[in-house]
RNA sequence: GCCUCUGUGGCGGAAUUGGCAGACGCGCUGGACUCAAAAUCCAGUUCCCGUUGAGGGAGUGUGGGUUCGACCCCCACCGGAGGCACCA
């Protein structure tokens, strides 16, 4: 009989279900292996096949670490607040809660369908009071510290998006909103931060305590942008109370500076303009803030600017240099002011042609008739630093400004605070109350959660206002003394609930603490951490910022969360292209298991390439992965659904080598996350065991375990052959006899010139004269090396011999 | 423009430390089984020359280099993916 995936996968997925078989307990008798997926969003269209790869690599991991005997700590839950619950709810009048739920269940029942290995009990939910209490309460020990703080700040606003919402830096591409596409305007509101900036080198430095592909370390390296430079004041003429701090990586150019430029939102600004210009700065400020972050950069490279009126005083030759506003000086990076040195870098070259200022040459032979030069060399026209390169001339400027107390060494970061308030409603209210004496208190922690009020209008207020706003018996509040507030009405976004949710599911149901001290000493920190890489800057960056603070609290055991970071790639369509439903070649999981199993599927997913790379969907593929789940059924089982005869205890010897071999292969190929050749290498098994006419039990037993980790619901159902009712979850990792690997002789290749001539069956660890004696005899090699010089001899012990003739 | 990754048969990919390129799977071809087909089992399958066979030549994006020997290391270039991009 054939292989029947649908009953067996329900029964022991049903098995797995009553016996609790992957409940984790602390057991301080055991090493714990903690192996974690980027928990998803529960979306309306329910799982992806790109889903289950992840999960299907994590589930290997985890399944193979039982059997070597650790406590595993595999778990799952659901990242659920966020956009398109709220925009589906609004569009349908439904309430987010329900359909998220809705989404909830769906997915727990398709995760559920692919036998994944989690502990359904320590399942976690964002949006369940009982968790985003403790993201609140985070959210109340960063207040305190001051690492959480209010601000009317320059914000990305994204008046079409959502009736009106605000953004944060992550989630604006080429100006425009990531989802959705909307166009985004700079705009000052009052908003709550967080501030990551103040963890901005040890996030840098501490990526050398982790094992993370390099190309995400990079990119966070990248995102957060250290900068060492310096600054430097410049007095400002006719303002003796006022002076101007800039920020350059070019200290040495100081002597080349021929104006400064001032973000146009600067205060300062308007405090200097002379006043026969202040018509045209205003008029080049409001256009400014009209432009979108869009017309800024990409569309618009040409230079625009107005002068000011005012000077700036070069405190290193007192010259008198005009004060511009331009936008091509980001308020939001350093100080918003920059010395302009035209002659040294492109984007002051480009300003000071178009406004015909000068261009001072401060590198000797530099040509800056076309281009700004920032190559090194020996600068010139520099005082002091005349006859220095660049590095040399750095130090010597710092110096000198550090002892006229006009400047000294900075670093600046490319990464500013998190813009943590959104205006809307399907979030963790922010546990604040504004009073109306102009106090803010937060909301006392016997007083959290607090709840995100039920509610028929989650329209947007249209203000730019969260639709909390709007829900006056929630927004009103009084205490005991009868004093008026008003609630917070701005939410967090998404990536708050899942910047700690690693730590809850370590103690899921405490209702004492975000997690005991007890459970995160015991399974700290995540051992290996799987999923996609579009993640590598936000939630990885929030999280381990999260994470770093709570260990500063001395609240967690470690600095890093997850010492161990996988990407897996992309599974295109067949088409290559990526999965999309406009593109029509999305792949339903469901359909997979319900025409394949999800064994199938597993296998499929990962045999079809490394887990790290993108790769196509093939149904014939697909289908070569079925055949093989009953080509190994048929290996073992008879039509009758019983053991074969071939399987017994009787062993001819005739397996040792490629069982041994497969046990060495497939386990080292797991712990480095390559299943693909894994399988490939359980392939090879089956193909010589289908040869031969005895299958010793040790054996199959053997392989079994091996698939389990795969294929866990085919190796139950075979392993129940050999041990009736009893799970292969906790039987022991095969073991390999190294001596079975060993052989007696040893095929050496003979190459003339580096071209491979003969193939010499020889004893191993044959003598080096012997080997070269014998290789030069051969018959065929001989064609080759008569009638030539032998110049050299090249023997590689049981490897290789190279001749070389001429 | 800058940074990171990547390029191997008809396709997905393998080659763990510089030592037989193409494991394994898909597809294709042939054989067995069958009235036949499907399924299954077995064999072959980088390309070119050699009618067959023995064999030979070329070959890992392109061009060069290092080495007895290079998919692997170095230099330059070309293509693809991702990230960043007026950050001073």
């Amino acid at each position: 009989m054939a292989y029947d995936h649908s009953a067996i996968e329900k029964k022991w997925q049903r098995y797995w279900d009553q016996h609790d078989t992957f409940h984790a307990e602390i057991n301080r008798d055991k090493k714990k292996y903690y192996v974690l997926d980027m928990f998803p969003y529960p979306s309306g269209q329910g799982l992806h096949v790109g889903h289950p790869e992840g999960y299907t690599a994590t589930d290997v991991m985890a399944r193979m670490k039982r059997m070597q005997g650790f406590n595993v700590l595999h778990p799952m839950g659901f990242d659920a607040f966020g956009l398109p619950a709220e925009q589906y709810a609004l569009k349908t009048g439904h309430n987010p809660k329900s359909f998220t739920n809705k989404n909830i269940d769906h997915f727990r029942h398709q995760i559920k369908s692919l036998g994944f290995s989690y502990d359904w009990d320590r399942e976690v939910n964002t949006t369940d009071p009982k968790y985003y209490k403790w993201t609140q309460w985070i959210f109340e020990q960063l207040y305190k510290k001051g690492l959480a703080y209010e601000k009317e700040t320059m914000v990305n606003w994204a008046p079409d998006f959502m009736g009106g919402t605000v953004v944060a830096n992550e989630e604006v591409e080429d100006g425009k909103t990531k989802r959705g596409g909307y166009p985004v305007y700079r705009k000052p509101m009052k908003q709550w931060m967080l501030k990551i900036t103040a963890y901005a080198d040890r996030l840098i430095d501490d990526l050398d305590l982790i094992d993370w592909p390099e190309n995400i370390k990079e990119m966070q390296r990248n995102w957060i942008g250290r900068s060492e430079g310096a600054k430097i004041y410049f007095k400002i003429a006719d303002h003796d109370d006022q002076k101007i701090e800039v920020f350059t990586t070019r200290a040495d150019t100081l002597f080349g500076a021929s104006y400064v430029v001032l973000a146009p939102e600067l205060d300062l600004v308007n405090e200097i303009t002379t006043p026969d210009q202040k018509a045209a700065v205003k008029a080049y400020q409001e256009e400014a803030s009209r432009r979108s972050d869009l017309e800024r950069t990409d569309l618009n490279k040409d230079k625009t600017g107005v002068f000011t009126g005012a000077y700036a005083i070069n405190p290193v030759n007192n010259e008198k240099l005009p004060i511009w506003i331009s936008d091509y000086v980001l308020a939001s990076y350093g100080t918003g002011a920059v010395m302009a040195v035209p002659a040294g870098d492109q984007r002051d070259y480009d300003f000071a042609k178009k406004f015909d200022l000068p261009i001072k040459p401060i590198i000797e032979g530099a040509d800056l008739s076309k281009e700004a030069f920032s190559g090194d060399g020996k600068h010139v026209n520099s005082g002091f630093l005349d006859g220095l390169n660049i590095e040399q001339a750095k130090a010597k400027m710092i110096d000198w400004l550090t002892e006229h107390h006009c400047g000294g060494k900075k670093v600046n970061y490319r990464l500013r605070d998190w813009i943590f308030s959104r205006q809307r409603y399907w979030g963790e209210p922010i546990p604040v109350i504004h009073w109306d004496d102009g106090t803010t208190s937060l909301v006392p922690e016997d007083e959290l959660p607090l709840k995100l009020p039920n509610t028929d209008n989650i329209e947007p207020s249209g203000t730019g206002e969260s639709p909390l706003a709007k829900i006056k018996d929630w927004v009103n509040v009084y205490d005991k003394n009868g004093r008026h507030g008003l609630r917070e009405t701005n939410t967090m976004p998404q990536w708050a609930g899942s910047s700690w949710y690693w730590l809850r599911y370590t103690d899921p149901h405490n209702d004492k603490e975000f997690a005991s001290k007890r459970a995160l000493d015991y399974w700290s920190p995540v051992d290996l951490y799987v999923g996609g890489s579009e993640h590598a800057v936000l939630h990885l960056l929030y999280a381990r910022f999260w994470h770093k603070f709570l260990y500063d609290e001395g609240l967690v055991p470690t600095p890093e969360p997850f010492m161990k970071l996988v990407n897996q790639g992309m599974i295109l369509g067949s088409n290559h292209e990526k999965m999309s439903k406009s593109k029509g070649n999305v792949v339903n999981p469901d359909d997979i298991v319900n025409q394949y199993g999800a064994d199938t599927l597993r296998l499929y997913e990962m045999f079809m390439g490394p887990l790290e790379e993108s790769v196509p969907w093939d149904e014939k593929g697909l289908h070569g992965a079925n055949k093989w789940v009953h080509r190994v059924w048929r290996l073992l089982m008879d039509e009758n659904n019983h053991l074969r005869d071939r399987v017994s205890n009787f062993n001819d010897h005739k397996l040792d080598k490629v069982y041994n071999q497969t046990v060495k292969k497939v386990t080292d190929d797991y712990e480095r996350m390559h299943f693909n050749t894994a399988i490939s290498q359980l392939m090879v098994f089956v193909n010589e065991a289908y040869k031969v006419d005895d299958l010793p039990v040790e054996y199959m037993e053997g392989f079994v375990k091996m698939i389990a980790p795969i294929m866990p619901h085919l190796a139950e159902e075979l392993w129940s052959q050999f041990h009736e009712s009893d799970t292969i979850t906790y039987q022991p990792w095969p073991t390999y006899d190294e001596s079975k690997l060993v052989e007696k002789n040893v095929e050496v290749i003979v190459q003339v010139n580096g071209k491979v001539r003969a193939k010499l069956q020889l004893p191993k660890d044959a003598d080096k004269d012997a080997v070269e004696k014998q290789a030069l005899a051969d018959e065929h090699v001989q064609k080759f090396v008569a009638g030539k010089d032998v110049k050299k001899v090249i023997v590689i012990p049981n490897k290789i011999v190279n001749i070389v003739v001429k």
